[in-house]
DNA sequence: TGTCAATTTGGTTATATTACCAAATAGGAA
DNA sequence: TTCCTATTTGGTAATATAACCAAATTGACA
């Protein structure tokens, strides 16, 4: 239809796996291995997640030895997730106010 | 596990046809009959997009006369939505530096 | 080159999403 | 109230996602 390549975008960031790994990622870049500790799911399962992440253009991975480092791939993600915060509050405070 | 509320407002987005509709309630409120022609689409599948987008706390609805308009429920998602378009610009200029 | 740990891929199953159609509902106007 | 249009809801089928396990691949290092 049209908005495909935007949809992407935000698909990737609509899971919850996907988007604590990125809030991780913003701190400082991860292996593959801690994110799977972190997460506690699959290594497979959270391959997969960072393949969506990757070819969402939102990580890149870099070797480093026997390990892949992921890490954000623009700093400007950051601020794009305070966006979403940004409407969270929103939303609440929308809510809150039907409620008075 | 965590993150639910802040994907599901990715996840709202991650649609081309739900992102194509905010697009256009950026311009300016819609009625469900406009928005069903524009996407052209059955009227019940524009019905449920919008419902996805009212509950992830994007858009609002108000009633006048027999018709039910839809607009943007904070003008912060202009912001949001813009900085979509950043990542994705970004991503394309990574896939052309790698051809270089 | 062979080994070993890290990572990816494939298979399978369960669940979620999406679209259309048909029917129900709601609400303004006659 | 009754009609008529706009909107929502429910049913159903096709497709897409997601998780786990098992197996394959990759690449650094001995």
């Amino acid at each position: 239809m049209w908005s495909n390549a935007r949809a992407t975008i935000f698909k990737a960031l609509g899971h919850p796996t996907r988007l604590y790994i990125c809030e991780r990622l913003q701190e400082a870049p991860q292996c593959v291995c801690e994110l799977t500790e972190l997460v506690g799911a699959d290594i497979s399962t959270i391959s997969k997640h960072l393949t969506i992440l990757r070819n969402a253009g939102l990580v890149r991975s870099e070797k480093s030895g026997t390990t892949v480092y992921y890490s954000l791939a623009c700093n400007c993600l950051t601020q794009f997730l305070q966006g979403a915060e940004a409407l969270l509050k929103r939303k609440v405070e929308a809510e809150y106010s039907v409620l008075t």
